[in-house]
DNA sequence: TCAAACGTCTTT
DNA sequence: AAAGACGTTTGA
């Protein structure tokens, strides 16, 4: 399939495939193997060990979905089961060596198992060689001057000594992965796209790491960028970010001219920090050198990992592309292509709003660019860089290319310090300098909200949900990659060959103190770096708020960092991103959907998120009540397997409703699924009352107990009547009234009269009322 | 022995 | 290039 070999890789041929061409299937195209069998023996290169699940992974302990292309073929789907394929979901991670495998030297199998030391794990576990093949203890290896190099993609793959000692590249490779990547990255639509190898061209790298394809990432045109609007005024007192803000000032802030400035100021920068200094020591991990120690802790707790940030070479490093805003020209948004989310079970609220036309561009006139646009902007053009980056990088991986950049969009050539470095090597050069950081460096430079100032005027009115993106003909296609098997090395090794003194802890303690903006710059100096700052430990935010493309490397990106919380806040995100995401974030707590659309929203519908601490959905486009239940609702999903039937968002503790059009029927949901809610935002709600205040606090609900913090500001049914429902909360602790055309100061005030006896309360402002002490 | 499914080839 | 088909490997 997508896999298949390629021409130039004569060197593989399995020994199934040769039987076959002996024997059951006519034989192979010429160029597709070589004229030349190889020994099938699998101690000789050429063959490999077909490998299997790890049946540990995520995905292979997922039960069979039944309703992708390859579980409607299977028999007990119904289908006729001619394609034997492993259900999308259940595509392993980390698919294993068989356990029949042995080495080819000592005919043993691994014995990791049995001993204690990682280093003694690691020279008497199985190691596949990407390049021959071949399966050994690297102990029973007596290469001594060259050591393999670990692919962290793939469990017990490396290149072996010999291999890489010899120079080889791994241009025969065809999949360092594995198995079980093949089929999910090459579905219609699926998250996992991946590409053929391709010819090899010019001097690449010796070792193919695998680069996600491509993106088509899923963006809003602009146009349809300046129908998401958010509200004026957040219930928070954030104010919501106005239309205007998006999509100015397209190539300005990001001119090519400036792209000489960066090397300059990169260079300035670089010069004078201690960390360029070191840096010149640092040796230089390419990729065919880099030896990967054993796992760390943290990343054992990863699921997947991805190659997207970790190219980084001395080109990286001298070329450092850090600062997006003075970067990259912004390609125009018209090659931004829409997801195509697929409306969750009640998704019939979310259309209404999308032939809505675009708001008065008066108004966008108004205000000078600020950082949300500068955001906005480096948005865009990060995700450029990072297609970019993916063709360049298909290329280092002799894949093909799924299409030429845009020449409009080129990226300027850039002043490299070491001019003569480009060269030949210009595509790898500059795939390499655009090192899948990129992203990262985006929500960096996202600003905080800035107020723009309460907006009492039309206070209610439900800001103009975002448009449901169209069908995007290529949705995501990106490969997860697993964690890696081999932690970062302790120590950072040097050029000449000695390790740096300080160890690995002690500079995580010092890139704690980074922003992610300079753990960014700093995962450009080498591979050992980079892969220390991508520690989840210090990711444990991402905010991605207002981002307008949510890319696949993106995604990746997340869900290496492996964050606690996620801001996903007015973004596009689609339903399948999401649901990949929550599905690959098993310790998420915190997540933020505000502001986008049900049809995205819906994802939480399937899956699990059972730790889930903060959800926050308001102003999500289409949002009702009957959305509401099924958000709520134990999964209906009752197959083999799906055994938990208690409400997916029952741990929830901190909900935001805000904006939404719900009713009391969503508030004796909530009431009865949400034991834990302790914080519950419901400003903006048009149709909360008096009565809906009256449902959280009823005798026998949890939240009665459980609510310590409620905001119900501009909810204009409530009355002074509630404050006499909320004195029996035991714990309540704020009650936000502001903005409550019916609720008054005297109200407010006769209940802190009341109240003082038992809970001391005060008004902290107008109608906001807050405990004491 | 059998179900599952990997990896490659063929067909579209 | 993507989708489909299928022999063979793998683990139970």
């Amino acid at each position: 399939m997508a896999l298949s070999l390629s021409g130039d890789d004569e060197e593989y041929e399995s020994e199934s495939e040769q039987q076959r061409a002996a024997v059951n299937r006519p034989k192979p195209k010429m160029g597709t193997t070589s004229g030349v069998k190889l020994p099938s023996n699998r101690s000789s290169s050429g063959a490999r060990r077909r490998r299997t699940r790890c049946r540990k992974c995520e995905a292979c302990l997922r039960t069979e979905c039944g309703e992708c292309h390859f579980c409607k073929d299977m028999k007990k789907f119904g289908g006729p089961g001619r394609m034997k394929q492993s259900c999308i979901m259940r595509q392993c991670i980390a698919p294993v060596l068989p356990h029949t495998a042995v080495c080819v030297v000592c005919k043993e199998a691994g014995k990791e198992d049995t001993l204690e030391s990682d280093e003694d794990k690691f020279n008497f576990m199985l190691m596949e060689c990407s390049i021959c093949n071949e399966i050994v203890h690297p102990n029973c290896l007596k290469v001594s001057d060259a050591s393999g190099v670990v692919n962290d993609e793939l469990p017990n793959c490396w290149e072996c000594p010999k291999c890489n000692h010899a120079g080889k590249s791994g241009k025969v490779l065809k999949q360092k992965r594995g198995p079980g990547f093949k089929y999910a990255s090459n579905l219609p639509g699926s998250l996992l796209r991946e590409q053929k190898p391709v010819k090899e061209e010019g001097d690449i790298s010796a070792v193919t790491k695998r680069r996600p394809d491509r993106e088509e990432t899923p963006r809003f045109r602009a146009e349809e960028a300046l129908h998401r609007q958010p509200p004026l005024l957040s219930p928070s007192g954030q104010p919501r970010p106005r239309p205007e803000d998006k999509l100015r000032k397209k190539r300005k802030l990001f001119d090519d001219e400036d792209e000489e400035d960066l090397s300059m100021r990169k260079k300035e920068k670089m010069d004078d920090s201690y960390f360029s200094k070191l840096a010149s020591q640092i040796k230089t991990e390419r990729e065919d050198e880099d030896v990967y120690g054993e796992d760390d802790e943290d990343e054992k707790e990863l699921h997947f990992r991805s190659s997207v940030d970790r190219r980084d070479t001395e080109e990286d490093f001298k070329n450092d592309p850090l600062n997006p805003s003075i970067r990259t020209p912004v390609g125009d948004s018209d090659q931004s292509y829409c997801s195509s989310p697929q409306a969750g079970p009640s998704s019939e609220g979310g259309s209404e709003t999308q032939e809505r036309g675009p708001r008065p561009k008066a108004r966008r006139k108004r205000h000078l660019p600020n950082n949300r646009e500068l955001s906005r902007e480096l948005s865009k053009a990060l995700n450029q860089e990072i297609q970019k980056t993916e063709d360049c990088l298909a290329i280092e991986n002799r894949q093909p290319l799924k299409a030429e950049p845009e020449t409009e969009n080129e990226e300027p050539r850039r002043l490299f310090r070491n001019g003569n470095e480009l060269g030949d090597q210009r595509t790898h050069l500059k795939a390499k300098e655009m090192n899948g950081t990129n992203w990262e460096l985006r929500h960096f430079y996202q600003s905080p909200i800035t107020p723009l100032g309460f907006n009492r005027s039309a206070p209610t009115t439900r800001p103009v949900p975002p448009r449901s993106p169209p069908k995007c003909v290529q949705m995501e296609r990106h490969v997860i990659r697993p964690p890696p098997i081999s932690p970062p090395p302790d120590r950072l090794p040097l050029k000449d060959g000695k390790a740096h003194v300080l160890q690995r802890e002690v500079w995580m303690k010092i890139f704690s103190y980074l922003s992610h903006p300079e753990l960014c710059v700093c995962m450009r100096v080498c591979k050992t770096w980079n892969r220390w700052c991508c520690d989840k430990r210090l990711w444990t935010k991402i905010d991605l708020n207002r981002c307008t493309s949510i890319t696949p490397l993106m995604l990746s990106g997340i869900i290496r960092r492996q964050p606690v919380c996620l801001d996903l806040s007015w973004t596009n995100i689609s339903k399948k991103q999401l649901s990949w995401l929550i599905n690959r974030l098993p310790g998420l707590r915190v997540l933020k959907l505000s502001g986008c659309s049900w049809a995205a929203v819906s994802a939480l519908c399937t899956s699990s998120c059972p730790l889930l601490r903060t959800l926050d959905v308001q102003w999500v486009e289409g949002l009702k009540d009957a959305q509401m239940r099924d958000l709520l609702s134990p999964p209906t999903d009752n197959r083999p397997g799906q055994l938990d039937n208690r409400c997916k968002l029952r741990n929830v503790e901190d909900l935001r409703l805000a904006g939404l059009d719900i009713t009391d029927t969503s508030l004796r949901l909530i009431s009865r699924q949400m034991p834990l809610l302790s914080r519950l935002d419901l400003s903006y709600c048009n149709h909360i009352n008096d009565q809906s205040v009256n449902l959280l606090t009823a005798k026998g609900t949890t939240t009665r107990d459980s609510l310590t913090d409620i905001n119900l500001s501009v909810c204009n049914r409530v009355t002074d009547y509630s404050l006499n429902f909320f004195k029996r909360c035991g714990s309540i602790c704020q009650i936000d009234l502001r903005y409550c055309k019916q609720v008054t100061k005297t109200g407010c005030e006769r209940f802190i009269a009341e109240m003082s006896v038992s809970v001391p309360f005060k008004l902290k402002e107008d109608k906001l009322l807050q405990k004491t002490s």
